[in-house]
DNA sequence: TACGACACGC
DNA sequence: GACGTACGTGTCGTAC
């Protein structure tokens, strides 16, 4: 059956524009009220499935009812500006999705509505009309329905004409005189005064219509309503009038041109993406098979099995194609290069046995713009390619200039900049079970397109960089760093896997007694790693009380289970049990399938641009996350072992690293001193918060200091705070209180970052690492606080960060100069992880910390301590 | 295949 | 006064 929306386009884009905060993109354009009318538009989409669909606006200022009556909608405020702008929008939405759109002069929406729904049900059509405004209700009948929008946006109620009756005891026909007899203020249509809703529902019960009402009105009870309506007699009969829909607006096209469904989801997808709707980006189906079929603009590119001098000039783009996520010893699928010259698709073979490639690539001084360069200088590496020489990284200065946007991808960094023609990666080799390598002359197109595309952006972004005076933090930290963190993921780290083995077959023992133990405590089997399965067992069989409850059932977090663990024995075997199976799954077995079988080592990758705050990740193996902790845990780094005979493992740690920074950006006299002096400071700060001398900081005052500390770094809440020491927030808040008031220069750099942060809409590390906190002036509470941490705590661990990241350089730059065969392998956040031969062990063991120290001139010292052993275990 | 719960590090 | 609270990665179970 044929189903026709009609919608009611100025009141939901009214009903958008005040329920939801006046959100802006990052073009400044106010965008709530399309916000929420999309919102509203893909629900019915989705779950109305609308065969036809239509949009009504009104017209003009004036129309057919003003000539009723002049004063008609009169003392209505003015349309805010802020929404006016946005009508513009929502039409260029509408047309997008090619739904029909009509206004006509004279008329208003709802009369455009009335007509079309009333021509619909007519020929049988299923209708359904979405708008605020009550009025509609007298349009209902057996095929009308009317959504009349109650709270939000999207949450309606569906009026038919049973909710009618149930809501309020008249028929839809009636709704026009409840309205001639109670006005409309909104309208401006008066009605008669001294008649409500309660009133007019009650007369039209007992007399029908308004006209009934009129001519009975000896028969109503009471003398002051009688003459209200014999006053206004006629008024009434005008409000009527002028709330009746008008059902006969001349409309030329033929319904079935309202037809929805055939729009193209590209220009849909472009809108939303320029309206930063990211969220419903990510409800509309991408999947749309119109999508996949646009044709790009043509490209001219050359296959070249013959590389020339003019392929190789500086500068060129390079992309080096490797379709595995994990590019150690990756396939390299092919080669493109864009220069002035043209774009040239190189089989991969064809580049990397020509001499003159390899004499290129290798050429400090021709400069390469690549995407990615770390991945083409390990990728390339890993064939004893060595590329030097790298200008530009695109996907670097898309995550310098905005670490926040979701991807730095090729083919979404070249959109934001206007370059649409490049082929999402997914759309050309499909994606899991699904990818392949298309036929060569589809992908040397697609390769020669992302050259191409980089040959545009790098320019382009560069420009920006400058701008925000980023090029010293591009140019001087993160590409080096870049290289730098190649070699090290490219080197490796040994692993003793039979060491890992000898540890994993001891647990597993361990945990089948565990098992047997909870089982036998249960008094039934399940599986223990299943929480469903196990908030079952604790809170219905065993009848423990439950703490906290999930989204999906009760939490068996380990914060809840230790609290219960004194009522029943079971906790705290199911608390071993999980410990232990952490350490036997992730741990021991997901490092031995990660370890290459041939040199027993593991290649992480550092990814160095993803992390909002300028701190690097690992993945595959994650070697920044290895149990320190629990001793139990902290065995697993025996497995941790140098590579070679007789070297040692030295491992250093940046001391209090956020906590220095801190007192240098705050410039705090007190924070200061402590550092200078070198004092513990969780000892410090507990002297300091509870006015006591040294000997007096008991070891829990000690240890609430540190919370707090812990906190200010890592910008959590008095919540946070509140949870992580076990006392109330009024508490916590008093905590974070007392700290400000010994440390009151902490205080003003906390509140004066927030206001930088406002106004700049961004907050900077010492590096100028920037994070963008649109937030900071969110009227949503939650948002504003969480922005208002992030403002506070992003310069502190960022310019950590920062200063880590310099000493790598400085560390890698000494380690040449010095020609050591030390190798640097890992950085976890604060600490370095080296492995060196014995006969170097008493210089580096000086200078590492040296450096490290030196990375960053603060206004208090740096520290690092430094350590060494047979294992990463015993550099301790 | 996607998502939530959980747990590890800084 | 409510809101739902550091950032990452990996594993498992469970739903689709």
């Amino acid at each position: 059956m044929k189903k026709l929306i009609l919608i009611d386009g100025n009141s939901i884009a009214y009903r958008a524009f005040f329920a939801l905060p006046l959100l802006n993109n990052d073009k400044g354009v106010y965008t709530n009220a399309v916000y929420g009318f999309t919102t509203m538009l893909l629900k019915i989409i989705e779950e109305e499935k609308p065969t036809h669909m239509l949009v009504a606006f009104d017209a003009g200022k004036t129309t057919f009812r003003h000539q009723t009556y002049s004063e008609y909608k009169g003392g209505r405020q003015k349309t805010p500006p802020e929404l006016s702008e946005q009508f513009p929008l929502v039409r260029e939405l509408l047309d997008a999705f090619n739904i029909a759109r009509y206004e006509a002069d004279n008329y208003e929406a709802d009369d455009i509505i009335g007509t079309l729904a009333k021509q619909a049900a007519g020929k049988d059509w299923e209708v359904k009309i979405f708008s605020g405004d009550k009025d509609l209700l007298q349009l209902v009948s057996e095929r009308i329905t009317v959504a009349l929008t109650k709270k939000g946006i999207t949450q309606v109620d569906y009026y038919d004409q049973a909710l009618l009756d149930e809501k309020y005891g008249i028929t839809a026909e009636q709704i026009i005189d409840m309205k001639g007899l109670m006005g409309d203020s909104s309208d401006n249509i008066p009605g008669v005064p001294g008649i409500g809703e309660k009133t007019a529902l009650k007369l039209l019960k007992e007399f029908g219509t308004v006209e009934k009402v009129l001519s009975s009105i000896d028969q109503i009870s009471g003398k002051k309503m009688k003459e209200r309506l014999e006053e206004h007699k006629e008024q009434a009969l005008m409000s009527k009038e002028l709330a009746t829909i008008y059902t006969e607006v001349p409309y030329e096209k033929e319904l079935e041109e309202l037809r929805f469904g055939d729009y193209d989801s590209k220009q849909v997808v472009a809108l939303l993406k320029e309206l930063d709707f990211s969220s419903l980006l990510a409800k509309f189906d991408y999947d749309d098979p119109q999508e996949e079929e646009k044709e790009l603009a043509a490209l001219d590119y050359e296959t070249v099995s013959q590389i020339e001098e003019r392929h190789l000039t500086s500068p060129a783009a390079l992309i080096v194609e490797v379709l595995q996520e994990n590019y150690h010893q990756a396939e390299i699928e092919g080669i493109a290069i864009s220069n002035k010259e043209g774009h040239f698709f190189v089989p991969t073979e064809a580049a990397l046995q020509s001499e003159l490639f390899r004499k290129w690539a290798k050429d400090a001084t021709a400069k390469k713009w690549v995407f990615d360069a770390k991945r083409t200088v390990v990728v390339l590496g890993w064939r004893d390619l060595l590329l030097e020489g790298i200008d530009f990284d695109v996907q670097m200065a898309s995550y310098l200039l905005d670490p926040s946007l979701s991807s730095h991808e090729i083919t979404d960094v070249a959109r934001r900049k206007g370059i649409e023609d490049v082929q999402e990666d997914e759309l050309v080799y499909g994606k899991g079970a699904k990818l392949k390598v298309p036929e060569q002359d589809k992908l040397g197109l697609h390769l020669a397109r992302k050259a191409h595309a980089l040959y545009q952006l790098k320019p382009l972004l560069e420009e920006e960089l400058q701008k925000n005076e980023q090029e010293k933090l591009y140019r001087e930290l993160e590409m080096p760093l870049s290289v730098i963190l190649g070699h090290m993921e490219t080197t490796g780290v040994k692993v003793d896997t039979e060491q890992l083995k000898a540890m994993g077959e001891d647990l597993e023992g361990r945990l089948q007694e565990l098992e047997q133990t909870i089982h036998q405590l249960a008094g039934v089997a399940f599986n223990i790693n299943s929480p469903k399965q196990l908030g079952e067992i604790l809170f219905e069989k065993l009848g423990l009380p439950p703490i906290k409850k999930t989204k999906t059932g009760y939490s068996t977090s380990a914060d809840v289970l230790e609290k219960l663990a004194p009522q029943h024995e079971i906790v705290e075997h199911i608390l071993h049990y999980r410990q232990l199976g952490k350490l036997s799954s992730t741990y021991i077995e997901g490092l031995l399938k990660v370890t290459r079988k041939e040199t027993g080592k593991v290649h992480t990758r550092f990814n160095q641009a993803l992390t909002q705050t300028g701190r690097l990740s690992s993945t595959d193996p994650n070697l920044q996350n290895i149990p320190i902790r629990l001793e139990e845990g902290r065995k697993i780094r025996k497995a941790f072992v140098p590579s070679e005979q007789g070297w040692k493992i030295v491992a250093a740690d940046y001391s209090q690293i956020e906590l220095r920074v801190l007192a240098h950006i705050s410039k705090d006299d007190r924070l200061i001193e402590a550092f200078r002096k070198d004092m513990d400071i969780h000892t410090k700060t507990a002297m300091d918060v509870f006015h006591v001398e040294k000997e007096e900081v008991t070891a829990n005052m000690r240890r609430s200091a540190k919370a707090v500390n812990f906190g200010i770094v890592y910008g959590i809440s008095d919540y946070g705070l509140s949870q992580s020491l076990g006392i109330t927030r009024k508490e916590a808040a008093s905590f974070i209180e007392r700290y400000f008031a010994s440390y009151p220069k902490v205080k003003e750099y906390m509140d004066t970052i927030i206001e930088e942060g406002r106004e700049k809409g961004y907050v900077s590390t010492l590096l100028q690492r920037r994070r963008y906190l649109p937030d900071l002036t969110s009227r949503n509470f939650n948002k504003r606080s969480f922005a208002e941490r992030t403002a506070m705590n992003t310069p502190i661990q960022g310019t950590a960060a920062d200063i880590i990241k310099k000493a790598m350089i400085d560390m890698a730059a000494a380690l040449d100069d010095k020609k050591l065969k030390t190798r640097m392998l890992l950085q976890v956040h604060d600490e370095l992880i080296f492995e060196v031969p014995e006969a170097e062990l008493d210089e580096v063991m000086k200078l590492v910390p040296d450096v490290m120290e030196q990375a960053m001139e603060l206004a208090v010292p740096l520290k690092a301590d430094v350590s060494f052993g047979d294992t990463w275990y015993d550099a301790k």
